[in-house]
DNA sequence: GGATGTGAATGCATTCACAGCA
DNA sequence: TGCTGTGAATGCATTCACATCC
């Protein structure tokens, strides 16, 4: 559902009005930071339940416990990361993940020669001990970013061992059983996208 | 329109099928892969004129080019980076960029103990330097990783420096003139729809 | 009055069914 | 026969208009 998307940036933009002091927000305060109608908030919100007060509007910390139970986001996740290159090292030492109750309980890498190096607080794990890491600390999600061509090998892994949600970096469709999450983020394919609506308001091409 | 999202997908497994040898391809092998129906391939394709070849399919070479006009990646993109943590050094040295036709021109830092580092191939400039590097190079295209207090900053200074398109990886919604195009990628919201999934697929909460 | 919650109407995306061409 | 391209039908998301409650 598309309203799960923006659960979340209202999650965000409350938190800063907590921060802020504030006690409680109207749907229409809510959504003019993050560019969207007064009327789309109410109804997203309203889709999981009633919590806002006619004539008041919604309690900040009242709506921020709620869309933390309906995130999931209401208890730490444990995580492993697959993938140690630029990308994963970055990923792992990633403060946000942390912060929205993500904590990454394992770093792997298929390559003998990264294996025991250190990234951030944890040390890199051979593929081998995947199973044993997830079963230890009953991780249930997984980063992928690895390169393309290794990138179904690793999610049959992750499978396996137990994980059923995936968040793929890596640059290509993963086939995964129909009670695995997966959830793809392509950076390039960003990029396209905004080459293409580029085609249509930039002229001068520069060249 | 969420056709162009496809586009993307359609042109990566074209390119697989191209390095494969492969001379034409039906709707429905190319939908197999992606987990996509032949109908939605050929209405996406169809919105963007007429390329098939009924009784035979699609030849793949003239199909790449097509898309790739389309999607405005037949000429080389130039793009400024801000901010060389962990995430912005990752990025500047991602491969998967300069395969698509993105080349970084210019990584910038607000931090001037990180000033006159190397990045890959590139020299990590201070903020001062962004106009006169987007002047040269002719740069359209921004990637910000920068904390989100900063981003909305940064954001402004590339618009001022003629940037006209701006992929976002900083966790706060940007506010940018109507002809500047704005993509975000918020890490830490895609892990929380997918734990929003994982909530009604796992019930031991491996507690 | 000020705000939420919601049926009705609109618009967009997807699927279905099939005409038409090689 | 095999495959594309497309009007018609369906389904989903958004917007509008308003009843309702503090």
């Amino acid at each position: 559902m598309a309203a799960v998307f923006r659960l979340s940036l209202y999650l965000r933009e409350l938190t800063e009005f907590q921060k802020a002091g504030v006690k409680t927000v109207s749907s229409l305060r809510l959504s003019t930071g993050l560019g969207l109608t007064d009327v789309r908030v109410r109804k997203d919100l309203a889709y999981f339940g009633q919590f806002g007060y006619p004539g008041v509007g919604y309690r900040v910390d009242e709506l921020i416990t709620e869309l933390k139970r309906i995130l999931g986001t209401d208890r730490v996740w444990d995580v492993v990361l697959i993938g140690c290159g630029n990308l994963g090292s970055a990923l792992a030492a990633y403060k946000g993940f942390r912060r929205q109750g993500f904590r990454i309980v394992g770093v792997f890498d298929i390559d003998p020669k990264k294996v025991g190096r250190r990234v951030g607080e944890l040390t890199i794990q051979p593929m081998e001990e995947l199973s044993k890491t997830t079963a230890r600390t009953g991780a249930r999600v997984g980063i992928i970013s690895v390169p393309a061509d290794q990138a179904q090998k690793v999610a049959d892994q992750l499978v396996a061992a137990g994980i059923r949600g995936i968040l793929n970096f890596a640059c290509t469709a993963l086939a995964t059983p129909a009670n695995v999450v997966e959830n793809s983020v392509n950076l390039a394919i960003r990029l396209e996208q905004l080459t293409f609506q580029l085609r249509s308001l930039v002229q001068d091409s520069g060249a």
